[in-house]
DNA sequence: CTCACAATTGTGACCGTTCACACGAAGAAG
DNA sequence: CTTCTTCGTGTGAACGGTCACAATTGTGAG
């Protein structure tokens, strides 16, 4: 049945125009669907192809297009949820824009290990970044690096005007205002690492809702988004701070916050308030179930890809609309203690 | 200074080979450090690429050695700390040896999905393929696609032998014998989604223990690894069953059900105790503390690529060694409640 | 029936690398 | 001083596509 079989390995354009009986052209046009081929050529091709299970080679492709169609994604904590989550995202929005995706994962976020993971996206030839990670660290060595491919992270920075897809600003104003409406006073906040855009926009919309309630500025803490520094933290406050309530810039801060909070015999929310940020799938079955800021990680991905697509395409870049996130009332935060109330716990 | 700058494109080899003197023959040596070539020669070639920041191109290379060096990774709920970290770690691990990650999710696990990303890392020319997703449908896919790459998965299923980096049955065990150990007598397993093998083997490891130990055999109720259905399925086992103990195959589920059980007004570990599975980073600040299996993702990653890259490589494969998980134990359980405390609580 | 013009299809070159092989020089062996 | 190796290097031909352009065929008007 098999005319001849190809060799042993993968059929080429070629082998298909011949047992097509046409020339390896009318067979590429069929594969960028050319529109002036004869239906029936059309078909005939097709046939073939399915017949030799035929896939076009990339490499070739590549080769000669000069694009990958592949973008890179530098993320750091990637196995954290927020990150996980818009990794996914961002796969499933270019795999369904006909781009593919290659990971760097940042094992830490020093300058080499940033360069080294970059330069390894470059080798892949990726036509464009999104970045999640400490992003202003990574913007200083795209640029010493010389590195031109368009990119996008999570939040504009002072000097590139990058993506913005999720209002951080907004949202952490959001958590600070839901607790100054409970009446609380003192408020802290457990920020995430400084370096981190996210973090620093959590932390400005917290000061900035702090300041247009006239309250006592406390000091914020920074952390690393993780429960373990959140419950560190928490054992910190309990022993030399006086505060009603935390807003912890990240879910699991909040969750290690609860947790020493609870080992120093408080009750949250009797005496202490705790909300987080990021409504992560497990937040709603912590003990008790967290008050957060919910951010559609899923969209902000899609957003993202949308955008650095348009770049990497050269199209005119739309300034995405921002995608507000949503304050989730939960068990964690109540109202402030009464002042007859204080006198039942320190 | 530049004498006569290539072109406006990317410099290649045989830019570099002018430059510097010699033949492109000679820039292809020093890129695949061959043996036999002056050392003055390889220093001259290494400074020009250098001061033209040149970059071999990928896909020329892929082209003529039909290697891709890249595996694919496909996954589901990568969103999930378990795949997530593993993902991670795999992406280390495979950059450590030179290859690169393409990932793609799996939305859903229906056949429809599952070609359709197959497809998609197959069009990528991936090597290797490194399988996080219910495992027995997607080998069916693989074998009904015809795809021959090597493949590795996180334990072996009957038909195909493949990795087994984790030994699951092992950590269900442990995770059993644990609460047998503390005097539970009636135990329920909540496994995860019933083709996944990972759960499979969660739950075979259990009924080992359990008919080890000659006792009665509750019927495992099967999940989907997450903390909502943990919650739901708890609040279902208060209402119908009598248990003292249940062992969760993951910590999201362990999660949900101490939420259902709080809710119920059962106290943790005096009503009932709780083991789940993974370990994730959460698990210690859980309320209580959640007693659990621990595995090493980072070290499941490694060892996955490592057996894959052996594969695809063509080398021997030796069986890896299994890594065992670890019983950790927290404030989740506790030893059955005395005969005469049972009249405390229901 | 002929010609212009559009619709289809074919041919040659090239993308940047590696591979197979050839070639010249330098020692070593006869 | 040949001749044989070995070392270091160069030349031509792929690899499997796409692009630019040429060639062929079909169609309707004159």
């Amino acid at each position: 049945m098999p005319t001849q079989l190809p060799k042993d390995r993968a059929p080429s354009i070629r082998d298909v125009a011949r047992l097509a009986g046409v020339s390896y052209q009318t067979v590429s046009r069929v594969l960028n669907n050319h529109p002036s081929i004869r239906e029936s050529t059309r078909a005939r091709v097709t046939q073939v192809m399915e017949d030799l299970q035929y896939r076009p080679n990339r490499a070739a492709r590549m080769l000669v297009t000069r694009h990958s169609r592949t973008i890179g994604v530098l993320s750091a904590l990637s196995a954290d949820y927020g990150p996980a989550r818009s990794v996914v995202a961002i796969e499933d929005a270019a795999r369904a824009a006909g781009y593919y995706v290659n990971i760097a994962n940042l094992p830490a976020s020093d300058q080499t290990s940033i360069s080294e993971a970059l330069e390894h996206l470059m080798e892949q030839a990726v036509e464009g970044l999104v970045v999640i990670a400490p992003q202003v660290r990574v913007f200083d060595v795209l640029e010493r690096m010389s590195i031109d491919v368009p990119y996008v992270s999570f939040q504009p920075t002072g000097r590139v005007e990058r993506l913005v897809p999720a209002d951080q600003v907004a949202g952490a104003r959001m958590a600070t205002r839901h607790l100054i409406d409970l009446g609380h006073r003192e408020i802290i906040h457990l920020g995430g690492p400084q370096d981190w855009i996210e973090a620093e926009a959590r932390m400005r919309g917290f000061l900035e809702e702090i300041d247009s309630a006239e309250l006592n500025t406390n000091p914020p803490i920074l952390g690393d988004w993780t429960a373990e520094f959140g419950y560190y933290a928490g054992r910190e406050l309990v022993r030399s701070r006086d505060f009603t309530a935390v807003f912890a810039a990240s879910d699991h801060m909040a969750l290690g916050l609860m947790h020493a909070f609870r080992d120093a015999g408080l009750d949250i929310p009797r005496d202490v308030s705790v909300v987080g940020f990021d409504d992560i799938p497990d937040a709603r079955h912590f003990w008790p179930p967290l008050t957060t800021i919910r951010q559609d990680f899923a969209e902000i991905g899609r957003s993202a890809v949308e955008v650095l697509l348009r770049k990497v395409r050269g199209d005119v870049v739309v300034d995405p609309s921002q995608i507000l996130p949503e304050l989730v009332v939960r068990g964690s935060t109540g109202r402030v203690p009464v002042v007859t109330a204080t006198v039942t716990q320190a």
